[in-house]
DNA sequence: TCCTAACTTGGACTTTGTCCAAGTCAACAC
DNA sequence: GTGTTGACTTGGACAAAGTCCAAGTTAGGA
């Protein structure tokens, strides 16, 4: 993710601070935080950065492929810089707990022509849910 | 659909009207509604039914495996009275349009037991997402 | 160093959903 | 049929997550 600050120059990004700080916040592989986890963490070390900027920010990396939005249930969306490897998610029905995983195959093959309905299908998301250890069977 | 109310009665919930109107809103087999939708064609047959009975309803039958809740997006869920029939959803990504489609295989076999991380794994719940024929390519 | 369009800010606002005390009523007993 | 009672419903207040906007600030090119 070092490099995403300056991929983004290029595409025409200005660099601010605030958006030096909310990517920084999103480095690393196996993070799923959400708007107000990074607006916490990117309060710690930019005390003054707003809610909207956040949230305008996280936006922008979203349009830009760089960050992946995950719906995991009603609450709020989880944003995960994972976005250039092809992953799935497996999620604790007890704490909430989510990890990145590869299923065998590419889901999208599952579906047939027939079961498509005319629709032009580009991805599948497939969200697993179970127990984990801590929370037990 | 039409028997649910009886074999909830059967499991000692006592039949009101509020529940009667909901449960025949959600009534078919390729009905996607938010809770605000339920609402407001509960409202069109018994006018002062409230928000919060919708939703109490909605939860009990949840709870009570006859409904499904699908969370396709950040926005509001919403509520599947296709509960019995395993099923995926299409997405169109253009207008919304929600359809059931029934992919090939177990979605839940396709992740190896090494992708597991100790987790009991119960379901697997797959969105595809893509343009519906109106929205176009 | 200046300029300006792009960015940020705080607060008001919206949407979606939850909670609660008070009132109502379905179902059972008689 | 009537009475009783605990379960159900109601409206309104509240909360969480997110959007919008006018005013102020600033990155980066000239």
């Amino acid at each position: 993710m070092s490099d995403l600050l300056e991929r983004l120059r290029g595409r025409g990004w200005r660099l601010t601070s605030q958006r030096r700080v909310v990517a920084e916040v999103l480095d690393g592989e196996h993070v799923h935080l959400t708007a107000d986890e990074v607006h916490a963490r990117a309060t710690a070390r930019l005390p003054e950065i707003s809610r909207a900027t956040v949230y305008n920010t996280l936006g922008e990396l979203v349009a830009l492929g760089e960050v992946l939005e995950v719906a995991t249930d009603g609450r709020a969306k989880r944003y995960d810089p994972n976005a250039h490897r092809a992953h799935q998610h497996l999620i604790c029905s007890g704490c909430g707990a989510i990890r990145d995983v590869h299923p065998h195959g590419d889901p999208l093959a599952a579906l047939p022509a027939a079961e498509r309905f005319g629709f032009t299908v580009t991805t599948a998301e497939v969200t697993y849910r179970g127990l984990c250890p801590d929370c037990g069977p």
